[in-house]
DNA sequence: ACACACATGTAATTGGTTACATGATTTC
DNA sequence: GAAATCATGTAACCAATTACATGTGTGT
């Protein structure tokens, strides 16, 4: 019964709007929970056709303006259901799997400067993030406050808002914190040559 | 180049603590990374075997006192400086992926009171992963301090910490709009029965 | 006609989990 | 010596990415 989330995150994307083809599907995707989802080209053209066989979503037909071969898909009643079923069943949590943390934690086998290094990196993603998100939500209250799914939308927005700053917080004073341990002992290294000059 | 990053997970943990088994290997992920990062048998012990391969690892000679057969491991030079390399190297994001943060964003289309109780669920595993992560800090305050890579780990627990304050902070209030949102206005869903009373 | 971006699709690969099978150690 | 737990390993499977191949529309 449990397949590939894709597919739920399909129907997800075309029950609060019909009308869209595989790329437009990717595109929304991208910029709604974009943030906290992605979904790649490879997964999604099989998916489309799989829904359609089992009835869960239709080709809509092309459109009197329409001027272009783009396959359109929208939602079934079937469909809609589905993804009813999905959303009422416990979330999974998929593995923690964090690359940035995990050198960060073995930061003491690295050669100086390296966790600094990430951990400027990090902050620089996050607080372009953190722009995004902002511009995200100015569009959004501008353009879609009057949508059903607005309330639920601010939710997880106002979650990554949440957690960025966090974040950056946090990787401000883990900077401070580094800064200060690097200058003041430069500590040694089990197999690095201790050249480096603070 | 690149290969999987359980090597590297290996090496890391074996570069502060030597002489440990596959088994060995798997609890210390668990209670030192496990909060960001995760190994499966099935990918550690055909790892075990190509770091051998590989001499990046090396069995350790069963010491006289040990009483079983377990193969424990230890790190080579060639090892470390793998390692080295490895942490050296800007570090991959890997694709997010929050099905709760996704079913959150359809909430709109679960029937009523799907989202509150993901909430609660989802609150409520914070809480617990805040009572392990406090309780690992008071642990690793007692044990580890003087260990070179306490710094290190007490950045990464520090950020988990920060994390996890700020989702359970903004539970609260998700929570609280939700409720107060269902009470007012138990909003019509497209293709379910408007029954449910409150 | 040509170039370029838009759009769709597929095949190969991979990183990883799960489930299963089995052996070794301890405990009662 | 039977049961329970510790420990090692493998085989099957899977979701998903990547790279690639191709078609389609638009502007020049």
């Amino acid at each position: 019964m449990e397949r590939s989330r894709t597919a739920y995150v399909i129907l997800g994307i075309l029950a609060f709007e019909d009308h869209q083809s595989g790329y437009d599907i990717r595109k929304t995707v991208e910029c709604s929970v974009g943030y906290f989802w992605g979904e790649s080209y490879g997964q999604i053209y099989p998916t489309l056709k799989r829904l359609v066989a089992e009835g869960l979503i239709k080709p809509s037909p092309p459109s009197a303006t329409a001027r272009t071969k783009r396959q359109l898909y929208c939602i079934t009643p079937a469909g809609r259901q589905c993804l009813q079923g999905w959303l009422a069943m416990p979330y999974r949590d998929d593995p923690p799997r964090d690359e940035f943390l995990l050198k960060l934690f073995f930061g003491q086998e690295a050669a100086p400067g390296v966790s600094i290094a990430h951990l400027r990196t990090f902050q620089a993603k996050n607080r372009r993030w953190l722009a995004t998100l902002l511009d995200l939500e100015k569009l959004a209250r501008a353009n879609n406050s009057t949508q059903p799914g607005f309330p639920f939308w601010m939710l997880t927005l106002s979650f990554g808002l949440a957690q960025l700053r966090s974040a950056i917080d946090w990787s401000e004073s883990a900077l401070a914190m580094l800064a200060a341990a690097e200058s003041s002992a430069p500590w040694q290294l089990p197999g690095a040559e201790g050249s480096s000059q603070g």
